[in-house]
DNA sequence: AGAGCGATGGCCT
DNA sequence: GGCCATCGCTCTA
């Protein structure tokens, strides 16, 4: 199988309003070069989270865990959460505005069988169809957290651009549930909810 | 198909 | 001590 890559997205990519990176960002392509090979997948949901959201990690301020989001764009904000999973963000907005977009779901690209051990499913669309299964599947952990997603071992590049984008209420929180911030490629069978 | 819930540990007050 | 930007299992229908 061959995987066929131009350079990734840019810094200015992600030096916006996170709103608009979460929907710029479907169709993209994630890469994680690991030791056994290359994993990658087609970006096909996203969130959006700014410093001002209630829902949002960065709203009580910079603090150890979440300090990647208030810096340089383009970075990953990896968190553990609920004990045993990971998710993955970009870090967006300007440096000192704590804000990034929820990677939620990947269409699996390249290192299907990797990821298939990983998550212990052979089930296509249950490979990465979730933040925390897409990090599972990727093999993603604290040790990624930080990294620059513009250039090195996690990457994402140009990819399909996306049909219609649908938009919808966020999953799994608790406050400021009223702002439709979630995005996705309508009628893909990768995203993890309708 | 949908609701309920346990697992499991770091982070913040 | 309480709260999670989750997931998968079990129970009810």
């Amino acid at each position: 199988m061959s995987l066929c890559l131009s350079d990734p997205l840019p810094r200015e990519f992600y030096a916006r309003d996170a709103v608009e990176v979460a929907q710029a960002i479907l169709g993209m392509v994630l890469v994680h070069r690991t030791e056994n090979g290359i994993i990658a997948g087609r970006i096909v949901e996203a969130e959006a989270y700014t410093q001002d959201d209630p829902a949002s990690h960065a709203y009580i301020g910079m603090t150890p865990r979440n300090a990647v989001m208030f810096g340089e764009p383009g970075h990953a904000y990896v968190y553990f959460t609920y004990g045993m999973y990971y998710c993955l963000n970009t870090s967006t907005g300007p440096v000192g505005f704590g804000s990034g977009a929820l990677i939620r779901a990947v269409e699996p690209i390249a290192g299907i069988e990797m990821m298939k051990n990983n998550r212990k499913t052979g089930k296509l669309t249950n490979l990465a169809s979730g933040p925390g299964k897409l990090c599972q599947a990727f093999g993603l952990d604290r040790r990624h957290n930080g990294l620059d997603l513009t250039d090195g071992e996690l990457t994402i590049h140009p990819g399909d651009p996306p049909g219609e984008i649908a938009s919808a209420l966020r999953i799994g929180i608790r406050l400021a549930t009223d702002k439709p911030w979630r995005f996705y490629i309508k009628d893909n069978p990768f995203v993890s909810k309708k």
